[in-house]
DNA sequence: TTACTGACCGACCATCCGGTCAGTGCGTAA
DNA sequence: TTACGCACTGACCGGATGGTCGGTCAGTAA
């Protein structure tokens, strides 16, 4: 028999990415979860605790993405092995992306987890940075900043906007542009 | 005296982009337009045709920008007004982009938009795909759908993620990518 | 056996919020 | 003057939802 607990943070991270924080009543999770609401507010001190705990949980993909590269590559190298662990889990985690989407944006949610949203994305530009310095120091701030976008603005349009993306396609293309 | 269906309107937009939908109760629009909760329903079906009211409008928005380029231009200038005008309305309008980002994600919003996105977002990849057809008709699938990531990961940066984004210098440099 | 802990339950509460509705007053056409 | 329509009001309703609380029970240590 699987831990009641965890089985809370599974059900609700599901429900959250498939539905969203606020159209998520937690007599949805207790009911889908086998659970009672008791027990919810036994292990978390709050629905939005229950978030925080989820959303933090996360962080570990995003490292994981940003630590594919190995440190001997030439950094053109680098940015092709981020972009390939990037885009290989986004079509595997889909549900990981979903989530993050849906929470980050919307003012409530977002106040929410500002300072864990704050502490990612230093951290993934610094690494990000951290690359480009080695490629031209001059502009890399510009170009991480651009970079960054540009894997933010895929993830947006592939689980937002539109039905048939090609994100192979993509991919390959911003592997060349890249691999230049 | 202005309108006062105008003022819902225009409040509602305002606390919409600030606090998201669902953290926006009507009784807060009223207080905030010097009306009656029962004037909202007289003008409005529902909260929700509110908000596809509102969010129709900002549609017009996007159609001004798709069409800022000239038609006897040459593609790569074409791109670079594109550009240009984006990032122009994206300073100036970032009340509607704001909007648009809070409420084209959540599941519960979505699924109410649902129409008007699809709508508009094949809107926009047949303009920008018209250009590139005059630079690159092989790829000009791929290219079009990177080129909008570019702009949509651009703004869902500056607007949600980070504290001090240079928008500037990124404009330029994408304009200089563009116009090659 | 006893005493204690902590996972777990579910009835209950307070509040909030979208939506309704009966009614008021004003402008206008007959 | 009357009659009608329409913008407008605000008290009220019903349902949903986050959160509480008293209590049960299994396991375990003494």
């Amino acid at each position: 028999m699987i831990d009641k607990k965890d089985q809370i943070i599974n059900v609700a991270t599901k429900l959250f990415s498939e539905r969203g924080f606020e159209n998520t009543p937690l007599s949805l999770v207790c009911e889908m979860a086998n659970v009672s609401k008791g027990l919810i507010f036994h292990h978390f001190k709050s629905k939005n605790d229950l978030l925080r705990e989820i959303f933090s949980k996360t962080t570990g993909l995003i490292i994981e993405i940003s630590e594919a590269q190995e440190a001997d590559q030439p950094p053109r190298q680098k940015l092709v092995e981020l972009i390939r662990s990037f885009f290989a889990q986004l079509e595997s985690d889909k549900m990981f992306f979903q989530l993050n989407l849906n929470v980050m944006l919307p003012p409530n949610t977002r106040a929410l987890l500002n300072d864990l949203i704050k502490e990612r994305s230093s951290f993934i530009l610094d690494s990000v940075k951290s690359i480009f310095d080695e490629i031209d120091p001059e502009n890399s701030l510009v170009l991480s900043y651009t970079f960054i976008a540009e894997l933010d603005g895929v993830t947006f349009d592939y689980l937002g906007i539109f039905d048939e993306y090609p994100l192979k396609q993509i991919e390959t293309h911003l592997i060349n542009r890249y691999a230049e």
